[in-house]
DNA sequence: GTCAACCAAATTGTCAGACAATCTTTCAAT
DNA sequence: ATTGAAAGATTGTCTGACAATTTGGTTGAC
């Protein structure tokens, strides 16, 4: 009999653990850009003490994700627009690049996977459901990033997506946002089956350009 | 009378001097490409606290200079080739674009400066130090990124110029590689100074490229 | 009433020490 | 030689402490 079988290659420390929670906090927006991240309220919120926090904190600053001042603490980034250009810029460069050598090397089964993303950000697009409009799609962008061949412009990408995923969220909640994002990411989809690398890279460069233009739309309303 | 004036903006603290201690260490290639790093040690060789190198080696585990296996603690990462290559395939993307970017941007003051760097690379590659070859070469990509009008490819640039150190630094010791390394950033220099983007990019892939070929080649070679 | 200086509370930076969990090595037994 | 177990080394985590710095408010002078 095997009561307590693990299959668990790494194990799972407190400090991981507190970084992706944090991440995901700051994902999902609960610190309010600019606000502190005082560190003894957390390590009450957490459960864990502040020696393993401040580790866990020195490694989202390095994702870029908080901002440590020396003296002061760490603190949730207000990014102005023009790092938020500057960041949807790199992921341009990035994204095109990876969907052109997607094109190419895509297996079949790895197709079907992208196909099956795509119908599942269909499904949210239609929905109310915020936060499954944002993650489908990245899911879409995941297998992609995963197929281009290169393991460091996956790495790169979703660093710099992560930084910007309060903008993402934002501008999918725009109205008509979803649907025209479904139809770019449609249209990068077909390019890919088709291994048609320059329409690929077309479509790809055109659905950040306008996913850039609706997040700084929405930062316009919204603040 | 000002006994103690002091403009330093920011107040380094210990862990931020144990990172940058501990980061250009790794780049003069004092540790070993797979070999340990001993908490204990470095606590005492440092002359600091344990939990202020803790959280030191998180930051450098979050710029992926160092891993952090569980359980059996931080160690130098002992790259494969292709991820050697993936490291220079990102370069690559980053640069010539950076390059091309810069050579419609750039100031004549900083176009001053980087011809200034040129020359002090020059000087270095018909030396026999190493280490200032690599650093001058460094001087001058970091003017080219810091004049590309975007802050986040040079922030990713650097990272990932971090990253494979060891390996410029020993092709760069190949023979007649810093020559040809000069030739190669004079070209980009003058297509720079030109204002002609093409070419600018043009010659950017080219030494990026011969760059990753002589890696190789020192890479086969002493290993 | 406004502004400055100053004091007190809160917060961070850093350290020391401790202990359990885990990995590594050594050594003995089969 | 392979296996197994015990001993040592190393990491993961916590508690507690204290100095240095920032923050906020109070007091006092004008």
């Amino acid at each position: 009999m095997l009561p307590d079988l693990n299959l668990r290659v790494l194990p799972r420390t407190v400090q991981q653990a507190t970084v992706d929670k944090l991440r995901l906090a700051i994902f999902s927006g609960v610190f309010e850009p600019g606000s502190r991240l005082v560190e003894s309220q957390l390590c009450v919120q957490l459960g864990i003490s502040r020696p393993s926090l401040r580790e866990a904190l020195r490694s989202l600053a390095a994702e870029r994700l908080i901002d440590i001042v020396p003296n002061k603490g760490p603190f949730i980034p207000a990014l102005s627009w023009e790092q938020v250009t500057a960041i949807y810029e790199a992921r341009e460069l990035l994204e095109v690049e990876a969907v052109g050598r997607c094109s190419q090397t895509i297996s079949q089964q790895e197709l079907q996977a992208l196909e099956k993303a795509l119908s599942a950000f269909e499904a949210a697009a239609s929905s109310n459901d915020a936060l499954a409009r944002v993650t489908t799609a990245a899911d879409f962008y995941s297998i992609i990033l995963a197929n281009c061949g290169n393991p460091i412009l996956e790495e790169i990408h979703r660093g710099l997506v992560a930084r910007i995923s309060l903008f993402r969220s934002r501008s999918m909640s725009l109205k008509g946002r979803a649907l025209s994002s479904l139809a770019e990411m449609r249209e990068i989809y077909n390019s890919i089956a088709a291994g048609d690398e320059k329409a690929a890279r077309k479509a790809a460069r055109k659905h950040v350009l306008k996913a850039m233009a609706a997040a700084k739309k929405s930062m316009e309303c919204g603040n």
